[in-house]
DNA sequence: GCCCAGGAGCCCG
DNA sequence: CGGGCTCATGGG
């Protein structure tokens, strides 16, 4: 079997298993945008608590964050983590984002949109390429350590692949298609919260028979 | 109390 | 280029 219909398949058991995730959990570009930043390397609930605080006062749009002082945006974002970081470098790309307007900023190539984004202080590649999925619509697939560890365990990727082969790998081996890598990164991100964690629950998985890393002799103890 | 969460930047060899 | 350190809260 190639890796095409390997990700097919994969694909097709995750989502008959958690069926459409909606994704982004977020309504206007803008919150799609600030929420990328919010969640590096932190658990969703609390970004949901900083979502709610900022919209509460009215700054869920990258405009008002340029019009904000930084204290008020710290303080709402505070439940997200690292929140003097997080609150600097969101009003330096809403400044980014006003000063080059977002009107010319959709009318580059997404190579060049990715380029702007990477250089941007506190925009990475993951957060990069969420903003090019989610908020633009763009066909690039997103990785995160979910998806890592996903394709790890199952035999699949080594254990030490980079961002660039593991994204290059998705995007050769599958069409170029913003709705499937949407619901495929959605659908990684359930799986990894639900099922493969750290300490993965094997006995559930839909994904066993594809797997290498099974645990499922430890959880029957359970 | 410890571990972890949808990363990124910086510094160092 | 890759590893180690820092940033920080809230839930399990």
């Amino acid at each position: 079997m190639n890796y095409t219909q390997e990700l097919v398949e994969i694909y097709d058991l995750l989502f008959d298993r958690y069926g459409p995730q909606h994704w982004w959990p977020g309504e206007t570009r803008d919150e799609i945008i600030i929420g990328a930043i919010l969640t590096q390397n932190t658990n969703w609930k609390n970004v949901e608590k900083a979502i709610e605080n900022l919209k509460i006062k009215n700054l869920l749009t990258l405009v008002n964050i340029t019009k904000t002082d930084m204290p008020e945006i710290t303080q709402c974002i505070r439940p997200s983590g690292y929140y003097n970081q997080k609150a600097l470098r969101l009003q330096e790309i809403a400044q980014y984002f006003m000063g080059s307007d977002v009107q010319s900023f959709s009318t580059r190539t997404t190579a060049e949109m990715r380029t702007e984004l990477l250089a941007l202080k506190g925009i990475g590649p993951e957060t990069a390429d969420s903003i090019l999925l989610y908020a633009f619509e763009k066909p690039v697939f997103v990785i995160d350590t979910y998806t890592k560890r996903i394709f790890a365990r199952s035999g699949i990727f080594p254990g030490n692949i980079s961002y660039d082969e593991a994204q290059n790998f998705f995007m050769q081996n599958l069409q170029e298609n913003a709705e499937l890598f949407n619901e495929f990164h959605a659908l990684l991100v359930r799986h990894a919260k639900e099922c493969c964690q750290k300490n993965p629950h094997c006995i559930k998985c839909v994904l066993l028979k594809k797997c290498k890393f099974n645990n499922y002799d430890l959880n029957q103890e359970q």
